[in-house]
RNA sequence: GGGCCUUUAGCUCAGUUGGUUAGAGCGUGCCUCUGAUAAGGGCAAGGUCUCAGGUUCGAGCCCUGAAAGGCCCA
């Protein structure tokens, strides 16, 4: 037993590779949750990570706030659940597979066959979810992890053969089962480890959510116009299109004419002119004029007639500038006098447009309507019409655009659908069908050119939605999808809304929810409840293979639908089917196979194809992982998370608000607490990683160049609000800053210990192992003591505030205090060579505070603080715990905190910074020792002899008081005290402080050092000013060696006496002895032999300083003459003097 | 178009309830210390606190408006 000794250079990557080796032969986790086990619970709900790629630096933010809120929970006496989260289904694993295997449409998919395709789902997340396994650890993110090779293995057996029978060590023993089901049980209580959102239980507790939704009249099918991607084949929900969902993109845009008609169908020809008439309609996406039906017209904008060459033309009088070539206006129109009138379509010679009731295969949408598109065609009006971009005249393609859909419902008019899921024009187009969305535009502008229609084509850039996963260009197509009714928006304020409308609109039941929860940082909550005002109906379909099976059966005969609330609901109603399905995860294509019979008409009802938005899947994680079906009691135990924490862009419309809507419908109750967020994570250059860019940093190259604990410094050091600046500049700032000063100062406390054989003494608790707060009478000592406490206090209140920005930067200023002040002037007491009480103390508090210090850093830089407890608590006291981790959470002595420590160590700092400052300006390095140092401070005029001492040494110089009488060292600035006077005088103010100023400053500051009052003269009226409302500064003296800050002054006597001089020539010596020393690789302890040559004045001074000198540098023989053959050699010339210096070991 | 956030030194950021001379780190220059040494420390230069109004005796901070950037929603 005993401190082994500490390289003073580590490659801190390596270590925490070693640790990592530790942790996991040492079962350090097992342990960890075994001495918690049965203390009160505090729950964390993961959100889960989408188990698709490797995991990013930037997972690794988040991931250390969860581990380190987690640690710092467990150390306070809480039993934790531990349960990371993989989110498994949906498109984005879809595109992923898709790519491996070179498929082109969902045609590919099917033809390659829904059960395998499935499987390779399911086979990537458990490949990727082992990836992102093994570098949470290395992150050093302790939870229940799965071993990775499981999870590879079962990959690999689903591929190879998804019925076969296998066993898996579970919690309480094995457990046994086909390759299929136990994936589909993976994180159930049984098997332990990560949840799954692919889980069985997951998906039936939506099923149950879903049903209750469907209970309350929530779930409908619904028509609508909605983003498409062409390329997967699906509709893009609201939620997924804001955040990644928009590009910059030019396309070609184009005016069109579309020709007006009379009442008989003619031309319509200009009364004045007799020129035919135009409207003047501009749009950026030409293949919706092949459905247009309308033309939109502000009602209040002004509209203007003109002739603009053989042509009338219709357009806003604020877009002139669209015309090329010279115009004519003729008159002036209010948009409202344009309603009604008719015009021909640009594309009215396809069949599509000839159609009565619109063209479209869902039927819903042409009920009442009768006629045709062409038939259609007129002039609407429409308050959203502008006049900042296009003509004022907006194309109207009901079945081709969101808004058009709306105006197209209002004025009960046909709608024309022109494509089909892959964006390939329909039948029904004549020369367009048959071709893709992409390639239309040119033929279109030929098409409408040989038609004269064509007025002008021009590129245009605009923020075009794409598809978030492909970047495929989205397109807007009239589909039927799912949907959760958000409920109506009410017009008036919340705390005026009836019960009964609160329990009609989920929305507002939401808003309650929310009311409940701590948003961190508090904008959070307007966020939120921003989106809950905003939020459309949740649209939950999505016509895609991968994901939940929606639980919606339709009758084929009677369109009757049900939602189905779980697996036995589903088996008791069952007529067809169940074979194929029992033994299969709930999932696509087994599933689709199950029949029910519809209620109404005695028909068969079949699921919809559809599955469901992955948001379903990650927010009914409270519910699904906690046993909500099975085991009521523990569900109510872990019931709601005290804390979360995600990132925050895109969070509020996603993960917190599907868990928000999912636990308001099931429980109406909250099921988070707190809300923790943070921004993103950008390069150090402040843009967005991008491989293209050369600017991003993959996850495993950061941990092995820089080290975890670095990044997790970077990250806790963040203020979450703000964008994170993340790069290896960055990394190697912490480093120098954080990490190498904590690692300089436990080495240098073990290599001292090691050698004066010192060992903590005492009674060892190894909950807290650094014992109680050691008892000195040394300055330093006490000083570090209070600021360690003071900092104990400020770290656990900050990380019981989700703060850790407050707790690690505290944790950096204490470090600074640590080792550029205590340590560095406590130096000389470990140096020393007699053993005495003061050394002892020394090495008592040093110890003390570098425990206690790991154990309060260990939450936030795991490995580092493990280094250290290893070497300063386990190998020197019996019974200590394996971990750091283990041990709890310190505790604060409050008697410990004394603040008068604190503001005579801050003025004895400020006196020595302030002096080494007046040295350096009048150009006295600090070797050569001075006669003395005066200080004005003021009301401050002592300090105890022991940081005189301090100062004396920092500044070396022989003599150090504070002088009484600062006019010898400063002129006097006399100033009203604003806060007092201020409110006093109002007004006035500006007045009192200029007959203040009028005075004689050095007679006032005389008057107020008396504890007299100032009388003042302003505007005739005597006012008397009390000594506490006056402050006085001072000014240092033109002349001396002088520094000053904020009161405080410092002079050092610039004289040098020929003694002094002789001092400093013997320190110069010193210094170069202990360089040789350096250069001989001697360790500290090494005795030496000298033999030097120098001139006169230097060797006066080596000869008076003979004891000195050999004491310093542990010399046992000092003699003049020239140096040995094998001694090591140094010449140097200094202050005038030369000089020769031989140095080699002595051995005796 | 609406909401929220940001704007302080060359860069990255602090800045308490409004108070007198606005700070830190990095970078730059100079100096210094010396068993933390491929480190450490000090000093200096560097600021119309985005702009314009307002409130106030007093505004980086509060209010109004504008600009730029970001996020979110239309």
């Amino acid at each position: 037993m005993g401190f082994q000794e500490v390289p003073n250079r580590v490659d801190f990557p390596a270590q925490e590779r070693e640790i990592l080796r530790f942790w996991k032969e040492s079962r350090a986790f097992d342990t960890l949750r075994t001495l918690h086990r049965g203390e009160p619970h505090w729950s964390f709900i993961d959100g889960p990570i989408t188990a698709n790629n490797p995991m990013g630096v930037h997972h690794g933010w988040g991931r250390t706030y969860k581990d380190a809120m987690q640690r710092f929970r467990t150390m306070q006496g809480h039993e934790l659940r531990y349960q990371n989260g993989f989110d498994c289904q949906g498109l984005w694993v879809e595109v992923e597979v898709e790519k491996e295997k070179g498929f082109k449409t969902k045609k590919d998919i099917e033809s390659f066959g829904l059960e395998e395709f499935v499987r390779l789902c399911k086979a990537r997340v458990l490949k990727y979810a082992a990836v992102q396994t093994e570098q949470s650890i290395r992150l050093g993110y302790w939870m229940d992890w799965n071993e990775p090779d499981t999870l590879r293995w079962l990959g690999e057996k689903l591929l190879e053969n998804p019925r076969q029978i296998i066993t898996l060590e579970g919690v309480e023993g094995p457990v046994t089962g086909t390759v299929e089901e136990l994936i589909g049980r993976l994180g159930m209580p049984e098997l332990g480890g990560s949840y799954f959102t692919f889980s069985t239980e997951n998906n039936y507790m939506i099923w149950t959510f879903l049903k209750r939704c469907w209970e309350k009249g929530w779930v409908y099918r619904g028509v609508d116009v909605m983003p498409w991607c062409p390329r997967c084949a699906t509709g893009i929900s609201q939620h997924e299109i804001v955040t990644d969902g928009y590009a910059e993109l030019t396309h070609n845009s184009v005016t069109v004419r579309f020709p007006l008609l009379d009442e008989n169908g003619q031309p319509r020809l200009d009364a004045q002119t007799g020129l035919p008439e135009a409207l003047l309609v501009w749009t950026t996406t030409p293949w919706t004029l092949t459905s247009n039906v309308a033309a939109a017209v502000g009602p209040d904008l002004t509209y203007v007639k003109v002739r603009n060459g053989d042509r009338v033309y219709y357009l806003a009088k604020g877009t002139l500038s669209m015309l090329r070539g010279d115009y004519q206006v003729l008159g002036e129109l209010k948009g409202t006098e344009l309603e009604g009138w008719k015009y021909a379509g640009p594309f009215d010679d396809l069949p599509a447009a000839q159609i009565a009731g619109g063209f479209s295969k869902i039927k819903e949408v042409s009920a009442g309507v009768s006629q045709s598109a062409a038939q259609a065609h007129r002039v609407i009006l429409w308050e959203e019409v502008g006049e900042t971009e296009g003509t004022g005249i907006v194309h109207i393609a009901p079945g081709c655009g969101a808004e058009d859909f709306q105006l197209g419902r209002k004025y009960g008019l046909p709608m024309i659908a022109p494509l089909d899921e892959e964006g390939v024009f329909v039948d029904g187009f004549l020369w367009l069908s048959g071709m893709h969305v992409s390639e239309v535009a040119d033929p279109i502008f030929a098409n409408l050119k040989e038609k004269d229609l064509l007025y002008r084509v021009a590129p245009y850039t605009h923020r075009y939605p794409t598809c978030w996963r492909c970047h495929s260009e989205l397109v807007f197509r009239l589909v039927d999808e799912w949907f959760i009714s958000m409920g109506e928006v009410y017009d008036k304020p919340r705390s005026e809304l009836t019960p009964e409308e609160k329990a009609r609109s989920l929305r507002y039941q939401i808003m309650d929810v929310v009311d409940q929860i701590r948003w961190i940082p508090e904008f959070g909550y307007a966020r939120e409840m921003d989106w809950l005002r905003n939020m459309h109906d949740w649209m939950i379909s999505k016509k895609r293979y991968w994901g939940l099976a929606l639980p919606i059966w339709v009758c084929k005969e009677c369109d009757h639908y049900e939602v189905i609330g779980d697996e036995k609901e589903l088996q008791a109603r069952a007529v067809e089917g169940w074979e194929i399905f029992e033994g299969h995860t709930p999932h696509r294509p087994f599933i689709d196979a199950v029949k029910i019979q519809c209620p109404h008409c005695g028909g068969k009802m079949e699921r919809v194809l559809d599955v469901g938005n992955p948001w379903l899947d990650a927010g009914i994680v409270p519910f699904s992982t906690l046993r909500y079906r099975s085991d009521p009691d523990y569900w109510r135990k872990w019931y709601p998370a005290q804390w979360i924490t995600e990132s925050f862009p895109g969070q509020f419309r996603n993960w917190f608000y599907s868990l928000l809507a999912m636990a308001t419908v099931i429980d109406q109750s909250p099921p988070f607490l707190q809300n923790f967020g943070f921004a993103t994570l950008v390069a150090e250059d402040g843009r967005p990683m991008h491989k293209s860019w050369g600017n991003a940093i993959e996850f495993n190259e950061a941990a092995d160049r820089m080290g975890v604990d670095v990044m997790r410094w970077l990250y806790v050091t963040q203020r979450p609000e703000n964008d994170l600046l993340f790069g290896y500049n960055r990394g190697d700032e912490a480093r120098r800053q954080f990490l190498i000063p904590l690692w300089n100062a436990y080495s240098f406390f073990v290599t001292y210990a090691r050698l004066d054989g010192w060992l903590p003494q005492g009674t060892f608790d190894r909950d807290f192992p650094e014992g109680a707060t050691p008892q000195s009478e040394n300055i330093l000592d006490r000083w570090i003591l209070v600021r360690l406490n003071q900092l104990t206090a400020r770290v656990t209140a900050s990380l019981d505030d989700s703060d850790f920005y407050t707790a690690s930067t505290s944790i950096g200023v204490f470090i600074d205090d640590l080792t550029n002040w205590y340590i560095r002037r406590s130096r000389r007491r470990f140096w020393k060579s007699q053993s005495d009480d003061d050394k002892q103390a020394a090495y008592a508090t040093l110890y003390h505070v570098l425990v206690k210090l790991t154990r309060l850093l260990a939450p936030l830089t795991p490995f580092v603080t493990e280094a250290m407890y290893q070497n300063l608590v386990r190998n020197v006291r019996e019974g200590a715990y394996e971990s750091v981790h283990h041990t709890r959470w310190p505790v604060t002595d409050e008697t410990a905190i004394d603040g008068v420590f604190l503001e005579q160590m801050n003025l004895a700092r400020m006196v020595a910074s302030l002096g080494l400052a007046a040295r350096s300006g009048a150009n006295l390095k600090v070797r050569q020792p001075l006669a003395r140092a005066m200080a004005f401070a003021g009301n401050n005029r002592s300090l105890p002899p022991d940081l005189v001492e301090i100062i004396t040494d920092e500044l070396n110089v022989k003599d150090f008081e504070f002088v009484e009488e600062a006019s010898r060292l400063v002129n006097f600035r006399v100033l009203p005290d604003n806060k007092t006077l201020g409110p006093r005088f109002g007004a006035l103010f500006p007045k009192v402080r200029a007959a203040l100023a009028a005075l004689d400053p050095s007679s006032v500051a005389a008057l107020v050092q008396a504890g007299q009052g100032v009388k003042l003269n302003v505007d005739g009226q005597e006012i008397e000013l009390a000594p506490a409302e006056i402050i006085v500064q001072t000014m240092p003296v033109e002349g001396l060696a002088v520094a000053s800050d904020k009161g405080f002054t410092v002079a050092i006597d610039a004289v040098i006496t020929p003694e002094l001089r002789a001092e400093g020539l013997a320190r110069e010596f010193v210094r170069r002895v202990q360089d040789l020393r350096k250069t001989a690789g001697l360790e500290i302890s090494d005795r030496i032999r000298l033999r030097f040559v120098a001139t006169g004045l230097l060797a006066d001074a080596v000869e008076k300083f003979r004891d000195y000198i050999m004491n310093e540098t542990l010399t046992v023989d000092l003699a003049t003459g020239e140096p040995d053959a094998e001694m090591v050699v140094v010449e140097d010339q200094f202050d005038g003097e030369k000089v020769k210096i031989g140095l080699k070991r002595y051995t005796p």
